[in-house]
DNA sequence: ATAATAGTGTCTCTAAGACATTATATT
DNA sequence: AATATAATGTCTTAGAGACACTATTAT
């Protein structure tokens, strides 16, 4: 039992508290953002400039300052590569094995942001591959354009593989889908985003029930157009006021 | 950019490494010991006899160790408490707020871990007051046994909140029931676990087939004695294979 | 007109809720 | 025998899958 602290007021212990009295880890934040498209989810990779791991490919980090919420730090590791300002973000899982970064103790706040297509430059996306089905998870490999799977940093495969699972597991009940969309969308652009997370085709019919049983979309009135077939109502997302 | 690591390996870039260059937050692991029993879910409390918050209930946490995953950690905050060799013990969420402890920047990687009653002397083990419905979420409140709610350390009543809004998310699809109970039970305990984490009750016939249904279940072809009427089957939990 | 997709209506099948009935223990 | 709960069987209802059919655009 310490004797400068215990029985003091918290003030009293406060003002003889040192906080560099223990070892710490480094605390970083990883953002997976990920959107989806033709089919295939992507997500924004960098590549690492600098030891270690120089070459290698890299969910966008950064450490986190002492006085930014660890939400403000993610948003700041994508302020540079994307418009994130409004795009969704949750936290995901922290990483923490000790072997994870050679430098020192590194644990990673991992956080996922969803994003619209249309929203970014197709430039730094990086096709997302998913070689295991349904929920069993694991690591996945992503490939660049010419088809070829890129080496990835410290254990970012394995953040991948639980944002994906976690996106499978929450798509039926949260709104994540519409994340990945427009403003203003088709029922059919909806089952895309639905079925590239999924990784497996849905039942037209009942996927639209569904949907339109869910109180979450309103019709907009207007359709999509340059389309060489009958145009689609274009639906908004509403939320949906519990029950 | 920096001439002293651009450019250079591995090897060399570690050798230069100055992991005291940047300040950094200390990183803690509180964990949330949960059981179940007459109805009432439980948590284990400490009572905090130094500063800060001397006096106020908190959950059992330790600050990470250098060279301990976070798991680790975790079960070593329990290790004096509970025998926690072999608990369920899973990761929940990080909070990271940057005021949440007085004394610097503390970050909580916070766990939850569930074991049935019978394992627990019920001393330490006070009574969760879930004030909202459904998975609204929301902070929670403990009670003592003489019903008077006790003042929670830090962020604690949220963090509660927030593993009572996981399990009843993931009750219906994780094997999280059968970890409140002992390795042999009736249906009719497994629906009061259910009951009690939902905080709504179940129907009984349906509640059986779906469990008889998931492949989960065993029947041990013993019954349940020393009860005062027809003694129910026990059953066993058989981790399915999936599908 | 033809092609292509949007959108509607209906049948079937499965799972949940409700309820009645039978079974088996204790007192 | 009376009581309490376990366990089974059946009817009804809600939602998903399947499929046929109609609607609306472009070429």
């Amino acid at each position: 039992m310490n004797d400068r602290t215990h029985g003091a007021t918290d003030s009293e212990f406060l003002a003889n508290y040192d906080p560099a009295e223990f070892e710490r880890p480094s605390v970083a934040v990883d953002v997976a953002l990920l959107t989806v498209a033709d089919g295939v989810l992507r997500v924004l990779l960098v590549e690492r400039e600098e030891p270690p791991q120089a070459g290698r490919w890299a969910l966008p980090g950064t450490f986190v300052r002492m006085d930014e919420s660890l939400e403000d730090a993610a948003r700041r590791a994508l302020a540079t590569k994307a418009h994130a300002a409004d795009v969704f973000l949750e936290q995901l899982y922290t990483f923490g094995a000790p072997e994870r970064d050679p430098r020192t103790r590194v644990l990673s706040v991992a956080y996922y942001a969803l994003v619209d297509a249309g929203r970014l430059a197709h430039a730094d996306l990086r096709r997302i591959r998913v070689p295991w089905e349904g929920e069993d998870g694991g690591p996945v490999e992503v490939v660049a354009t010419d088809g070829e799977a890129l080496s990835l940093a410290f254990d970012h495969a394995e953040i991948l593989g639980v944002v994906v699972k976690r996106l499978r597991g929450k798509l039926d009940y949260s709104p994540i889908g519409f994340q990945l969309l427009p403003e203003c969308f088709t029922l059919r652009q909806l089952q895309d985003v639905h079925e590239t997370i999924l990784g497996r085709p849905l039942n037209k019919d009942s996927f639209r029930r569904r949907m339109l049983a869910s109180g979450q979309l309103e019709a907009t009135g207007q359709r999509e157009d340059e389309v060489e077939h009958r145009p689609a109502e274009l639906y908004r997302f509403v939320h949906r006021s519990a029950v």
